[in-house]
RNA sequence: GCCCGGGUAGUGUAGCCUGGUAACAUAUGGGACUGUGGAUCCUCUGUGCCGGGUUCAAAUCCCGGUCCGGGCCCCA
């Protein structure tokens, strides 16, 4: 029994897994590079004040929070969101607008872990700030869609809504504004039942409450829309937005997005759009991505800016990836090096320089194993060629190479070697 | 915070109901076959989540904790 156990909800990663993360972080980083976002990095924790800030005191319970050596109030970051835009408001105000960066880390909540969900997580978004315009949703949005379709990740549902349209009806029930973010909160859950019996004597209008409930069970293509005008007497200026931001998503080669009035996201900084993507294979845990327009750099002390972005769960992405049976292929070493003479060895380790020098990962035999057991090695750790180096070979120059996939072997002078591979 | 199911060599499992010598496979280390080998053979090492209870005796039954998994709550 080990004397020290992980802590619960946190996670070692292998050499294997770390391979496969790493390759979908840089496809990822990939991505954004093409779309002209750059990396910032912020520190792993904040002053506990920022994140109540952004999501008020009841997070607290859900923070890795402490006080330092200077009795100062800290708490490792829940997200990733709070520390960009402070970051924003602290330096990057005077940049030319837009401003569009992206970001990848570790975050940490103290929750019950569950399948999907850790204590510590990773989480890679994108912010898009000072360009109030259509098409800054359309761009940010469309980053997610691209990060994910280079990742192969097909099966996801993509549901955009929008708060105009929610905010107008809950206006209709007159009631006070933390009665509206407690309508908010039904609605982001589909907790109809709550919403017949609103709050505050909201239940007199009757017609309203039927009408809401309507709307937000409506999801579809763009001719969900028209059946939400006719919901709303008409229309809102909403509902032509976000007909408007699907035709410019269409434009991206994008035309699988479904509307969903029903995505309300749960805090009131948001906007105007928010849209959600799910993995539908992952379960109850199952949303991959969250995101819209929003105001945050005020709350912060900053100008007022109007902002869109979204923020990946990082390790739903790997589980999806692995459900659906996305290919992530891992390192495999390219070269391995197998004296099998004393007098070899200095000779392999010339060529397992050069070779690394040259850019090829290479590895050599450290173990002195017979011949069986190195090839039994080489083939488990995935190398694509083995040179064996003997007797033989040191007296004419040359090694064996050996094709560990379609089992050719050639003799190659040492001086050719640099060409043969 | 709540409900359910689990935890047996590094990994994957059996045994648990019905208490009595912990088993199998695989992997790792070592060795043989002494340069055409990824095979095969031999061999060492290594195991009951933790704590308590019942009992002559607990992997097995009971209680508590812990961790993992499924779900609820929450999800910024």
């Amino acid at each position: 029994m080990p004397e020290f156990q992980r802590p619960r909800g946190t996670r070692d990663f292998g050499p294997a897994e770390m391979a496969k993360r790493r390759y979908v972080e840089a496809k990822m980083r990939e991505t954004a590079r093409l779309f002209g976002f750059g990396e910032v990095m912020t520190p792993t924790f904040e002053s506990t004040e920022l994140f109540v800030a952004r999501s008020g005191e009841g997070i607290i319970e859900e923070l890795y929070a402490f006080e330092d050596k200077g009795n100062r109030k800290i708490s490792l970051r829940p997200e990733l969101t709070a520390s960009v835009m402070r970051f924003y408001v602290n330096e990057m105000q005077n940049l030319p607008k837009p401003v569009k960066i992206f970001y990848f880390g570790n975050c940490f909540r103290y929750e019950r872990p569950q399948a999907g969900r850790y204590r510590e997580f990773f989480q890679l978004g994108a912010e898009l700030i000072g360009a109030p315009s259509i098409e800054s949703d359309a761009e940010v949005i469309a980053l997610a869609l691209a990060t994910l379709k280079n990742l192969g990740l097909e099966d996801v549902v993509v549901r955009i809504g929008h708060l105009g349209v929610l905010n107008k009806f809950i206006d209709e029930f007159g009631v006070k504004k933390d009665t509206q973010i407690e309508i908010r909160r039904m609605i982001d859950k589909q907790d109809f039942e709550s919403l017949n019996t609103l709050p505050d004597g909201a239940t007199a209008n009757k017609d309203v409450n039927d009408r809401l409930i309507k709307l937000i069970r409506l999801k579809g293509g763009a001719e969900t829309i028209q059946k939400a005008r006719e919901l709303m007497d008409g229309g809102d200026p909403s509902l032509d937005y976000l007909a408007d931001l699907l035709d410019r998503l269409n434009a991206y080669g994008f035309d699988n997005c479904q509307v969903d009035f029903g995505v309300a996201r749960g805090l009131d900084y948001y906007t105007g759009m928010v849209f959600e993507i799910d993995a539908p294979s992952l379960g109850a845990e199952k949303q991959i991505c969250g995101g819209g327009a929003y105001t945050l750099a005020d709350l912060f002390g900053g100008q007022e800016v109007n902002s869109t972005g979204y923020a990946f769960g990082f390790d739903r992405i790997m589980l999806a990836l692995e459900k659906s049976g996305v290919d992530v292929p891992s390192q495999n070493l390219e070269i391995y090096i197998l004296p099998i003479c004393d007098e070899a060895k200095i000779a392999a380790i010339k060529i397992l320089s050069e070779l690394r020098n040259a850019g090829i990962s290479a590895d050599m035999d450290l173990m002195s194993r017979n011949m069986s057991k190195a090839m039994k090695y080489a083939n488990s750790v995935g190398a694509g060629k083995v040179i064996i180096i003997g007797e033989k070979e040191l007296a004419e120059k040359s090694v064996t190479v050996r094709d560990m996939k379609t089992g050719e072997q050639a003799r190659v002078l040492i001086s050719e070697l640099n060409d043969y591979l």
